[in-house]
DNA sequence: CATGTTCGCGAGTGC
DNA sequence: GCACTCGCGAACAT
């Protein structure tokens, strides 16, 4: 039972900004494929798949990456088009690619120009019908805690401008009443409220606010239905970004000797199942232990370090410098090798300074991926004291849990900010790692109930990651609109989501129904953080991810989120 | 809605 | 210590 039930510990970083990686392209029209022939290739591919050795599949995984909050890294990724595509050309450095290769080619094709947004618009008559029943089957929910919805939309927008609705609420409310009734299941409570004598209740449900919650229940559930990874896409850019992640681990393995004990962490939101739209970013920490460390703080924020090896026999002592680990120099030699390995790869890497991935991208099926390579160290002695503030689930997921989550490593990432020859007690910025929790959030985020049933068969069903998803989708969205928001990143939304599991701590206050009034509720929170100007690292109390952007673009982002918010979210139709 | 598929992932096993 | 297998859960799909 230990094993199964919750396994409690896996590592996710999701660190970096996804929204600074957006790229336009990801945006295109979709395409339905024609409903007989793609069914027909869906199924012969499936079938062909399933021919290819199982065995493959295991091994490879991805890493983490170490975060990137506050400064959002802008990988200037650059889609370039290789073509890993599964053609018998396969580059010779990734083992043999068997059957499959051909295969999914031929369907690919069609679906190359997919792209996630249109998918919301333009369902295809397929979709459309499984919608249907979501979202009956959501509206059935809410209706049970109509009232209590209601009051709590009512506090959190303090000032929405729900006038017209209103207004227009009260002419149709009969209407709505009607409508309502011809729903199944509703029937029943739908006549008695039709009675005059019972109009307490009743009356409550048909309120206008409720019809709006309707709306925007409808519009989130859509959206959340559209942000859905396709499977055939997850299926062919897994096995691409194992087959990468493999080489580049087998490659260190045996050809290194600094990076011999290297092992791979998958992290960042498509191991958190937080991933959205299109499967188009991977992140991978891969982590090298340290003992035998003594790491110190390099400014004030408790984010960054230095690393200072004690004497003795290491692999890692070519990259020290009187006796500090130079991030640089292990990040560059890091780089080299990974360069190496992936040389015939259909892969790229433009890398920024100060950041701590080697970014690797290509292209599957038209869909433009990134990889992100993050070297780590992985060090297993207690937390820096600048995390005793921090991590503050004791009311959510328990005293316990935290301390098994205080018993793991910790991670440290090659990442500064600002200028790298900045020096601060002998050691230069560039030197310095930022710490890294991103195992932790995976774990976090895997493992989100305050009951241990939650989302599992047995239990009930809550929204937390929804609410993320669609948060996340927002800010992403208002940054295509506007790049003067490019500071903001998806951490910063992770970050709110766990600040407000530790204030809003039951699974009760979660429920999966209540998708429309939690999100909100979560909305109200991240345009408070954004208003302060302070969001903490969840962590780290004593940083604020918010220093990065201005405080006026905080506002006039927290500005536009209100908007959103009060005109029923329009950025999502 | 129930059932099936696939990937990720931890546990167990054998070497 | 490893590589590999097995079985399960989560999410997608039918």
């Amino acid at each position: 039972m230990t094993g199964r039930g919750r396994p409690g510990k896996a590592r996710s970083p999701d660190t970096k900004c996804a929204t600074c990686k957006t790229r336009p392209e990801e945006l295109k029209p979709y395409v339905p494929k024609s409903p007989g022939k793609g069914f027909a290739e869906e199924k012969q591919k499936r079938t062909t798949k399933e021919q290819k050795p199982k065995v493959q599949k295991k091994a490879v995984r991805f890493e983490e990456k170490p975060h990137v909050q506050s400064t959002c890294k802008d990988k200037t990724t650059k889609p370039f088009t290789e073509k890993t595509n599964k053609q018998q050309s396969t580059p010779t450095e990734i083992t043999k690619v068997p059957v499959q290769v051909t295969k999914a080619c031929a369907k690919r094709a069609e679906t190359t120009e997919q792209s996630v947004e249109k998918i919301t618009k333009t369902p295809k008559d397929t979709t459309k019908g499984s919608l249907k029943p979501t979202k009956a089957k959501k509206c059935g929910g809410k209706a049970k805690s109509a009232e209590k919805n209601l009051e709590e939309l009512t506090k959190v927008q303090p000032d929405a401008p729900k006038d017209t609705t209103t207004a227009s609420m009260k002419t149709t409310k009969a209407k709505t009443c009607a409508d309502k009734a011809k729903s199944p299941g509703k029937i029943k409570e739908t006549t008695t409220e039709m009675l005059p004598e019972t109009p307490k209740k009743t009356t409550k449900v048909c309120v206008p606010q409720e019809r709006r919650e309707d709306k925007v229940n409808s519009i989130l559930n859509k959206t959340l239905e559209n942000l859905k990874i396709k499977r055939d896409e997850r299926s062919d850019a897994a096995e691409v970004i194992n087959k990468i992640v493999k080489t580049i681990t087998v490659h260190l393995k045996k050809n290194t000797q600094c990076f011999k004990e290297v092992t791979d962490l998958p992290t960042g939101s498509y191991y958190e199942n937080l991933k959205i739209s299109k499967p188009d970013e991977f992140d991978i920490m891969l982590a090298i232990p340290v003992d035998r460390v003594n790491v110190n703080p390099f400014g004030d924020d408790g984010a960054y370090y230095s690393v200072e090896l004690k004497r003795g026999e290491s692999p890692l002592q070519k990259f020290l410098e009187k006796n500090i680990l130079s991030a640089s120099k292990m990040l560059k030699e890091f780089r080299d090798e990974v360069k190496k390995c992936v040389k015939r790869f259909p892969v790229c890497k433009p890398w920024k300074i100060g950041c701590p991935a080697v970014t690797l991208t290509t292209t599957v099926q038209s869909i433009a991926i990134s990889l992100d390579v993050v070297l780590s160290i992985m060090v297993k002695s207690s937390w820096p004291p600048f995390t005793n503030e921090g991590i503050k689930i004791d009311g959510w997921l328990g005293t316990k849990e935290k301390q098994e989550y205080k018993r793991k490593p910790y991670y440290l990432v090659p990442k500064y900010e600002g200028r790298g020859n900045v020096e601060n007690d002998g050691v230069l910025a560039k030197d310095t790692w930022r710490v890294s929790f991103s195992h932790i959030e995976k774990a976090i985020l895997k493992n989100h109930g305050s009951e241990k049933t939650c989302c599992e068969k047995a239990g009930a069903r809550c929204c937390r990651k929804d609410c993320l998803k669609l948060l996340k989708h927002l800010l992403k969205l208002l940054k295509e609109k506007d790049s003067s928001f490019d500071k903001f990143c998806s951490y910063h939304a992770k970050t709110t989501l766990l600040h407000a599991c530790c204030s809003r701590t039951k699974d009760s206050d979660w429920i999966g129904s209540n998708l429309s009034s939690c999100f909100q509720l979560l909305l109200k929170d991240f345009i408070g953080h954004l208003e302060a100007g302070v969001l903490n690292n969840f962590f780290i109390p004593t940083q604020n991810l918010l220093s990065g952007p201005t405080q006026s673009k905080c506002k006039s982002l927290a500005l536009r989120i209100r908007e959103e918010w009060e005109n029923g979210f329009p950025i999502f139709k």
